[in-house]
DNA sequence: TTGCTTGACAAAAACCTTTTTGTCCAGCCC
DNA sequence: GGGCTGGACAAAAAGGTTTTTGTCAAGCAA
């Protein structure tokens, strides 16, 4: 069922047709009810390949998804809710999402996957999760001459797409109800270092201790992957210091999982012997004992901006510095902290 | 950088470069090597859109993720896992990945997608997760003639490519565990009994029960969304009852954990009061308190498995009836069950 | 020599749109 | 009446491959 079956059938020509269905002005009204409600009728679907040729568009976003976990083939379950906001916004424009994942540590295949994505052809906008502090992704993307949107901020002298939440302002709301509790040894358990959001977790953390004139002891702030194993070990190697930090400021709800586990058995009460702040509200976190102290934030509405900021990119109504936003969050206090012991 | 200019360079035909590019026999391997030399050289990359019309395929295989959690923007990580195995597989056969997501309870959407898919020639293939009994994409997809891998079994008179784990045996197996623990008040949290996995869990339940002469008792068999809210409050209502189940065999760990929750609100110890099974192995499940025993399947692995299969297909290689992969599930005990109360 | 086969490459068709350019006619102004 | 404008549609080009069909010479048998 061609176009041109479709235009043979109306006695029309293929391109009114065409220039019918896509609200081209230059095609009468009357023309145009006619042509739609036929091609409904006959179930005439345009074929994407064709147009995607035709139109030199893919119509299509694509994403690198970075694998993560101890055996490096999970993905953050923060990116179902990432994605889920993207499609919700794209889909009605009629964009698909391309997925891709790529192994933890891979920096070759990471580059060749991106490669492939934008040189080849393969999608019209890209979705760039994860960034780095230096992020080799945004340069390949500029140089394709590729719109994308970054999900996290990063380090670069030309205007780029941004949406991301605020997390230095997460980690200094975190760490100062801590200091407000009374916790004078606070620990930090970070993400990995060259990920952008570990050093602006970092900074808030420290704002944060700086205000109440303490000195944040480098020490004391640690970096490993998001995942319950790499806050079990970090925790652990922190607690049998003397003096052993009273509270930890987690990357992660899973390392904040993590975190809880070593204090346990280390013997430690969690909430009154020592308090622990998540990151990311996961739906676990209600239902744990005791229940997690953790920072919330909307990950499918972010999702759903990100969809919005790339296809107006994508028809060139806004310009990539028009996008900077930087979602607030907000602190769900539940069990896992208390008072600092004395 | 178009196959017309690298034809021109090399002082060929457009045909012969294309033969020579596809591995066709027709084209000697003097000329061949010449031409793949070359093309690397001045990274001649095909355009997807232009291949895809000529060869009249996407190269690209579309799934439709199922939404889940109490707003419906959650994805189950383990589809992460899936999807990074079939990546694996397909990727390096220059096949992508299309996702589409689907929210809770929308079938009308979830028809519209997979015709969108499938009719509107967007993908080659299709994995369908998450089945149903009676699931009628099985047919829109064979209407289409669009080849197909489901994850997960269902009910259908004709063969059909499918991967599945073993989830009548690991219920089976969870089962019988509590029951030779002394547990004879064995409860079922299930997920919902539309889904196939929730009914071959089921059987598997019933059958251990049986062969120890055990009568099965419906209001013991719940059912609820795969979260922890929903694992919560089936537990919860469960244990207000007299008597009370003296174990919990669980549909995921995410109802685990919630079922544990409501356990230590009645005051109930787990592993000793109480004793509670969870499914999947989560990356959790071992650092929480007390470690969950659970029962672990390779997800990744699966996915790869449904790649392989899905090129084959593709490839006409192999008939759908010839994929039918059952992966055994091993049970990890930890910490979570224990004998039963006197 | 003729006829057939085969190897290696080339020409052209096909894939199905979108976009650009062209046509034609009615209406209008001077 | 000549020239211009604009509305509505049509013709043709463009997009870059793959696939089908065609060509031509070399090799070989009868």
């Amino acid at each position: 069922m061609s176009i041109v079956l479709l235009a043979k059938n109306l006695g029309l020509s293929i391109s009114t047709v065409s220039r019918a269905l896509n609200g081209y002005e230059d095609v009468s009204a009357a023309t145009r009810e006619r042509v739609v409600l036929r091609a409904k009728a006959i179930g005439y679907r345009p074929n994407p390949s064709a147009r995607r040729l035709g139109a030199g568009k893919t119509l299509a976003i694509g994403v690198i998804l970075p694998a993560t976990g101890s055996t490096g083939q999970a993905v953050d379950s923060m990116y179902s809710s990432l994605l889920g906001g993207v499609v919700t916004e794209i889909e009605p424009a009629g964009y698909h999402l391309m997925a891709s994942m790529q192994a933890k540590h891979d920096a070759a295949r990471e580059t060749a996957l991106f490669e492939n994505f934008i040189r080849g052809g393969w999608v019209d906008g890209l979705l760039i999760v994860r960034t780095r502090v230096h992020d080799a992704r945004l340069e390949l993307a500029r140089a394709a001459k590729t719109p994308f949107v970054t999900y996290g901020r990063t380090e670069s002298d030309q205007p780029y797409a941004w949406v991301d939440t605020d997390n230095e302002k997460a980690f200094h709301l975190a760490t100062t109800r801590l200091l407000d509790l009374g916790h004078r040894r606070i620990a930090l358990v970070n993400g990995p270092e060259e990920y952008s959001f570990a050093q602006f977790r970092r900074r808030g953390y420290v704002r944060a201790l700086a205000s109440r004139k303490l000195k944040p002891d480098p020490t004391w702030m640690l970096h490993g992957d998001l995942t319950e194993r790499a806050g079990h070990e970090l925790c652990r190697s922190l607690l049998i210091r003397r003096p052993a930090p009273t509270a930890f400021v987690c990357a992660t709800d899973s390392m904040a999982f993590g975190a809880i586990a070593a204090c346990r058995e280390a013997s430690l009460s969690i909430g009154s012997d020592v308090s622990v702040i998540g990151y990311g509200n996961s739906s676990l976190s209600a239902f744990c004992d005791p229940p997690l102290t953790t920072m919330e934030h909307q990950v499918f509405e972010n999702g759903r901006y990100v969809g919005r900021a790339l296809l107006q990119l994508l028809r060139k109504e806004i310009q990539p510095a028009d996008v900077h936003y930087l979602e607030p969050v907000v602190l769900v206090p539940r069990k896992s902290d208390g008072p600092a012991p004395q």
